[in-house]
DNA sequence: ATTTTAAATAAAATCGATTTTTGGTTATCA
DNA sequence: TGATAACCAAAAATCGATTTTATTTAAAAT
């Protein structure tokens, strides 16, 4: 977040929440690191208070661990707890999408549509001077899809704990891609693709069972990838 | 929250949290109500910063509700989002009591055993100079015995999902006692204890059917217990 | 050489004061 | 009279400084 944006934030707490968001999500900001409020108020030309502030926020929503009088420190992440996110996440995503099938109507249908559309003409990851980053364009275009899938579910509680858990998942997603790759991407991406166009085809067929089936197998892939990564690179 | 225990806490913050949450869930400070910093930090006996820092974290856990430049207020209460916050509930609490079986030893059914018979000791109510008031002691057997249920269960995701909405139900609860009853108490406390007696029983027996359609009903009847209370008090 | 104690440093937590914003009130003008 | 503008008090947001706590480093002692 540049320095413009966070001063047209409605207040610098909340710059600073969305600046430490992003940079958390990213693994700009290493699992487990030390995030010392000084650097970081005096790097977002702010006090040290609105930084606490955010920090606080963040705190609640599982991104960065708080401890009594030694600050915070971005979450740590582990084998454990990545696969009790992905199988919590597996069965918060099925009740979104059954409440999202019974009120989904055409509108929902179509934003599914484009959504997908928008998906897969985006190359996934984007490779410069031989560094592998995961391209930002696909990335929101990833989410997008995902929320079109589950958008027409009224409930304001089931969407709040799901976008919570998204959050977290994406960090692992990050941290994967941050390391050099032993594992021959091409088919981990064609699986991918695949899935979501199968996830696509389940909704506008109504299909919910199929749909469960196909979020189980995308999600614990996915984690699957990431923990394959881990192991090589030694986290918890 | 005494002022010597705000003082034993790890950290002045941590004491405006607790004592914040406390009076937030006993719905001392009313749904809706604007919480001015200042008159907190005043009476909390510490600064405005380590108020806002506690009003922070409740402000992502959904207990308060912050708004730039004007402040945080108590996160109102609606009939709405006491549906759609029963209806997420009843998907939790079954998704936790099927992992919890799964997992679920010898040990697990004794704590279901004890805190069910803590609970049948103690009554909901207390009446003092005619006001009503639920019993401390019940509230925390309750939530102890609804604990208990899904206490095996292994995933720390699940669990604090869980317990964000049971806080939130708590307050549910605590709002509909501060007023006058027009329905007679008697039926729905004897329907409540019937209904604890039977969800005890599906965890000893492992059914997971009967186990989801009693919560389903415990929940909902509770639920519309407040919303009847609701209705003669005329929130939104 | 290793453990214990003491001092120095760094960081977090807290505070009191200042600045900014808001919401309400009064005054001014068409 | 009704709308607009200027003012004012209250509250929120932010800041800079102080106090407290943890951590590191150095010195002393076993």
């Amino acid at each position: 977040m540049t320095d413009a944006a966070i001063k047209a934030m409605p207040s610098l707490t909340e710059g600073a929440y969305y600046a430490l968001r992003r940079d958390l999500l990213a693994c700009h900001i290493k699992p487990g690191e030390k995030i010392k409020i000084n650097e970081i108020a005096l790097q977002l030309g702010m006090n040290a208070s609105a930084v606490r502030e955010a920090l606080a926020r963040l705190s609640s929503e599982g991104l960065v661990q708080a401890e009594a009088q030694r600050g915070f420190r971005a979450a740590p992440v582990s084998i454990k707890d990545l696969r009790d996110l992905t199988t919590t996440r597996i069965k918060i995503e099925a009740i979104c999408f059954e409440a999202a099938l019974a009120a989904g109507d055409v509108d929902w249908e179509a934003s599914i549509v484009a959504a997908f559309h928008k998906l897969i003409h985006l190359p996934e990851f984007t490779t410069t001077n031989g560094i592998d980053e995961v391209n930002e364009a696909w990335m929101r275009a990833h989410g997008d899809f995902h929320s079109a899938l589950v958008s027409s579910c009224d409930s304001t509680w089931l969407m709040k704990i799901r976008s919570q858990l998204f959050a977290q998942s994406e960090r692992y997603r990050q941290l994967s891609v941050r390391f050099r790759l032993s594992v021959e991407r091409a088919p981990y991406i064609k699986a991918q693709e695949d899935e979501h166009r199968a996830m696509m085809e389940a909704a506008l067929s109504r299909d919910l069972k199929t749909m469960t089936d196909i979020l189980d197998v995308h999600f614990s892939r996915t984690a699957s990838f990431v923990e394959t990564l881990a192991s090589e690179s030694a986290w918890p």
